[in-house]
DNA sequence: GAGACTATGAGTATAAAC
DNA sequence: GTTTATACTCATAGTCTC
């Protein structure tokens, strides 16, 4: 997938030159004579002088180069996601692959050919998986295999057939023989064969019925528990709601964690991989709802209730990048095998702005930044703090440091000077949330409405991170239907995972948002189809319904509904989920209801 | 009229103190 | 266990300038 015009600023080909390193100790060149030259040494290898200072510290001046990056490279891995090992690496190394053949497959492809990577590890995984026997398993699922991903549903009929399909031309033979020597059984050979057609390599033939392995793992998800039926019709759910804003006394009230790392977060403990789903939440599609964690009490229990009680998952993105957002996530998407997007986000306020370490005052202690909001600070208030700090030479006295630091952490200030404390610029904003430079920049969009739009979307790292177990379901592509859709965080978040998006129908009321999205589509050379729509309610059953017959159905419903009457800041109209903009969450479940539906009814005939 | 700028707490959770 | 202190929050509306 084309990237060329995203601006991700990332420098794989040192880090992997360092790996390189790594990987060959023998003849290591880096016999260097003295603590200075390896430091120096190392800092041209991109290391980071902290890292690189600490490791020395640990094993003592003249201890070996390799051993110094050994030692940084744990340093690397165990703690912040900024990494300076192979950023490759890491990424397969989260997917679940050996590091040893991670790093001989680099070897052997180049390490920016990472389809050919992937392929080769897959072959590799398929292969042990033989060796190991576990391919007679295989063999007995062939009679009754059952791929029921949404995207192979044809496969479905085909594979109850008691035919087997091998292609007659050479070619396919040869292609053929070439997946079963990799490990894979005939019929799943023959039948990957049939769907994609000869003009498809051995290695994307190789993923698609990796592709179907795992979708056959989430067997469950796409079983049709016929039993439960919707307690509620949407109309219903609205009035249901009234009734029980608030749980009963012998409801379990949704609470939030400490630490809000949800199901886990990259290159942090806690990690877990398993959960119970209720039965029916399983579908498809899947769907994913954001908003904010800090709602009045009662609203998660409401949404968590409408969305077929799946629990929801709390995080704070602050464990992820380098400002804080706190929100919930219901979803029905599995939880094992997610991996950090690359590159990384910044992990610290300096990492991301190194140029404010400059005039960083030694007693502001912060090294994340909160919620990036809708509004900024006002010229006046940083005038006050400069005036403020100027009035005391020295260092400030405390009640002024208090002040001074308060008003910093409620208006997310940075130091841009002496004395000069400044709000992010919007395309800092879009730094620190994983957008790409520029994305909300021109196309008739004012500073203004960048703020609004930028403190209204996701963190694309931390969607990614939740979206990326879809990479391998969905090799092919993905139909996804985005509702309050904004600046297209969860396209972005599409887009950095590569998984293609066939087709997107998105719903949006801005019209400087939808340009944003349209200009991104064509930014980045999508293949797929976008259709924008302006509003949810133009977006009626029947519509959705010929939209999915168009289309094959959806796979994916993302959307986070308006939080305008949920979130903390509106001092106003803070008035929950019956608020003006907020009731957009039951519309947001009528459409998912009329989404799963029809995909029954689709799957049936 | 559009956009920029500004002032405007309360609700919630958590940590600290008792 | 209870009370108190502290921290944080996808915002709204009024006013001004152009």
């Amino acid at each position: 997938m084309a990237q060329d015009s995203t601006d991700w600023n990332t420098d794989d080909d040192l880090e992997f030159e360092i790996d390189n390193y790594k990987s060959s100790p023998p003849s290591s060149p880096l016999a260097a004579t003295s603590s200075d030259e390896v430091f120096a040494q190392l800092i041209d290898m991109g290391f980071s002088p902290e890292n690189i200072a600490r490791a020395i510290e640990e094993h003592g001046p003249n201890a070996d180069t390799m051993v110094i990056i050994d030692a940084i490279s744990k340093y690397t891995v165990n703690s912040e996601p900024s990494s300076s090992k192979s950023k490759t690496i890491d990424h397969f190394l989260a997917m679940g692959f050996d590091e040893e053949k991670v790093i001989k497959a680099i070897h052997e492809h180049g390490e920016d050919n990472i389809e050919e990577i992937a392929n080769a590890l897959i072959s590799s995984a398929v292969s042990d998986a033989a060796k190991a026997e576990i391919s007679p398993t295989i063999k007995e699922e062939e009679d009754d295999i059952d791929w029921t991903e949404s995207d192979d549903e044809k496969y479905a009929e085909f594979l109850s057939s008691d035919d087997e399909k091998v292609s007659d031309s050479p070619e396919n033979g040869s292609k053929l023989r070439s997946l079963v020597d990799m490990g894979f059984s005939e019929l799943e050979a023959s039948l990957a064969l049939e769907r994609c057609g000869g003009n498809v390599s051995v290695g994307d033939l190789a993923d698609f019925i990796c592709a179907a392995q795992i979708a056959r793992e989430f067997d469950e998800f796409h079983t049709e528990p016929e039993e439960h039926k919707p307690r509620f019709s949407a109309k219903k759910r609205r009035i249901e709601s009234k009734r029980e804003s608030r749980p009963s006394a012998d409801d379990d009230p949704v609470r939030l964690p400490n630490p809000m790392i949800g199901f886990g977060v990259p290159n942090e403990p806690g990690l877990i991989t398993q959960r119970s789903l209720p039965a029916i939440a399983h579908g498809p599609p899947y769907f994913y709802y954001e908003n904010v964690a800090l709602a009045p009490k009662g609203v998660w229990d409401t949404i968590s209730r409408h969305l077929y009680d799946v629990l929801p998952e709390f995080v704070d993105s602050k464990y992820i990048c380098a400002a804080a957002r706190k929100r919930g996530y219901v979803h029905n998407l599995p939880i094992s095998g997610r991996y950090q997007v690359q590159p990384p986000p910044k992990y610290t306020i300096s990492e991301a702005f190194p140029l404010t370490k400059k005039w960083w005052p030694t007693w502001d202690k912060r090294t994340k930044l909160n919620c990036i909001l809708t509004v900024n600070a006002s010229a006046q208030l940083t005038n006050r703090i400069r005036l403020a700090l100027e009035a005391h030479p020295g260092e400030p006295p405390e009640g002024t440091k208090k002040y001074v630091i308060d008003q910093c952490r409620k208006w997310n200030l940075v130091w841009v000077g002496k004395n000069k404390a400044a709000p992010l610029e919007p395309d800092e904003m879009e730094t620190l949330l994983g957008f790409p430079r520029n994305h909300t920049r021109g196309g008739g969009m004012s500073r203004t409405e960048r703020l609004k739009s930028l403190g209204n979307s996701f963190q694309v790292d931390t969607v990614a991170y939740h979206l990326s177990v879809l990479k391998p379901l969905f090799p092919f592509g993905i139909n996804v239907l985005s509702l309050f859709t904004g600046i297209g965080g969860g396209e972005v978040a599409l887009h950095r995972l590569q998984i293609p998006m066939k087709t997107v129908v998105s719903v949006e009321i801005s019209l400087v948002n939808r340009n944003i999205l349209k200009d991104f589509w064509e930014q980045t050379n999508q293949k797929g189809k976008l259709i924008e729509f302006a509003d949810v309610q133009e977006l009626s059953n029947e519509k959705i319904k010929e939209l999915m017959k168009k289309f094959g159905g959806f796979d994916l419903v993302i959307g986070g509904s308006p939080c305008n009457n949920l979130a903390g800041g509106n001092r106003v109209s803070r008035s929950g989920l019956e608020g003006e903009q907020s009731c957009l969450f039951f519309e947001y479940c009528r459409i998912l209801e009329v989404v799963r539906e029809t995909t029954k009814e689709m799957r049936r005939s």
